[in-house]
DNA sequence: GTCTATAGGTTGATAGAC
DNA sequence: GTCTATCAACCTATAGAC
């Protein structure tokens, strides 16, 4: 069970983290955020690193969970790529810190949650991949390399929060629909 | 004027910066990768902060000075847009470890540089906003938020160097030739 | 559950010998 | 141009009082 206090020191750190990295944020500098002395911290959580992986872990699982659902599914490849795209959008938008900091210092997890988190990423490119290759089989996509495609796509996703939340005027809606539609069709008029 | 072991001592820096992020690299780390004590550094360079400014500043006057070239040329918005994507490609490949650096630790740059940094990039920002505004005014691009369009695009070739290093048998025309018709054109077959 | 005090280690950087 | 020795500041984490 994690108590209120911990989700709320979780949630603070992530915040520090996002804006500075996880080295440049010390014990002192988050329990000066929460209006404590660094030793309390320890009555809550056990270690630095065990408020990294909560963190990275949390999202790591929600993006694995969300394929699994979608990857089975007997749809056509464009919308499982719609649907793909809308889930990192909402995820983007409901755990914006927690997705930097899975993007930035995902290398400073401790041996054994960096392992278990590099089997995370590479398990959901793997279904991604597949869903692309399918694609370009059955005629449905462009013949291209396959690995362009899967990176072209997955770093705008992965790097959305940068630049939604110097936007968070930007209705969901037209996010999802113009982001599909350049992500999918581009950008040049046919 | 930089002497040769400076040279080697920054481009070594890139590579730990790259690997493990700036805060997580010490003085006693990059000395070691190159043979000698930590304290000799200082014969060559004047502070660490001074390694990262001259790796991060490098890259982005670079991009500027390109974007400064190739924004007023009387060419269409889709031979800009490819000649951006061109010159990303050939720094990402030239500057692999340079780019990292300036994509996960321009934070860490010291109040002037970091002014100086944030100028550049947001000056670089606005002439691309302008190429596609200009392309959704006159017709060439799709009606779509251009917000959308300016960061779906630079995303993707911003962090284009993290997987450009896991793939260096990809050659150079295949992903110009490919990248290209993706951020332009989609993937979904017409 | 928070505090003070502190252990034990690492950090960036300097002084001065060679 | 490199070394050894060292400093002051900072780090994560623990012990024990309240």
């Amino acid at each position: 069970m994690i108590s209120e206090r911990k989700k709320e020191i979780i949630t603070i750190a992530a915040k520090l983290f996002k804006e500075k990295g996880y080295n440049a944020v010390s014990m002192r500098d988050l329990a000066q955020e929460l209006g404590i002395k660094a030793a309390s911290l320890y009555n809550h959580i056990s270690s630095k690193q065990e408020i990294l992986a909560i963190i990275i872990l949390e999202v790591a699982e929600s993006f694995t969970q969300h394929m699994q659902k979608t990857f089975p599914k007997n749809i056509s490849v464009r919308q499982k790529l719609e649907e793909i795209i809308h889930m990192h959008i909402e995820i983007t938008i409901q755990k914006t810190n927690y997705l930097a900091c899975l993007n930035n210092d995902w290398m400073h997890l401790d041996e054994k949650n960096l392992a278990y988190y590099i089997e995370m990423r590479n398990g959901y490119e793997k279904q991604l991949r597949k869903i692309i290759s399918e694609g370009i089989e059955n005629g449905e996509l462009e013949k291209r390399d396959e690995e362009i495609i899967l990176f072209s796509l997955l770093s705008t996703l992965r790097t959305l929060y940068l630049w939604y939340s110097k936007k968070p005027s930007l209705k969901i809606e037209l996010l999802k629909r113009d982001l599909t539609n350049t992500l999918l069709s581009g950008v040049i008029k046919a």
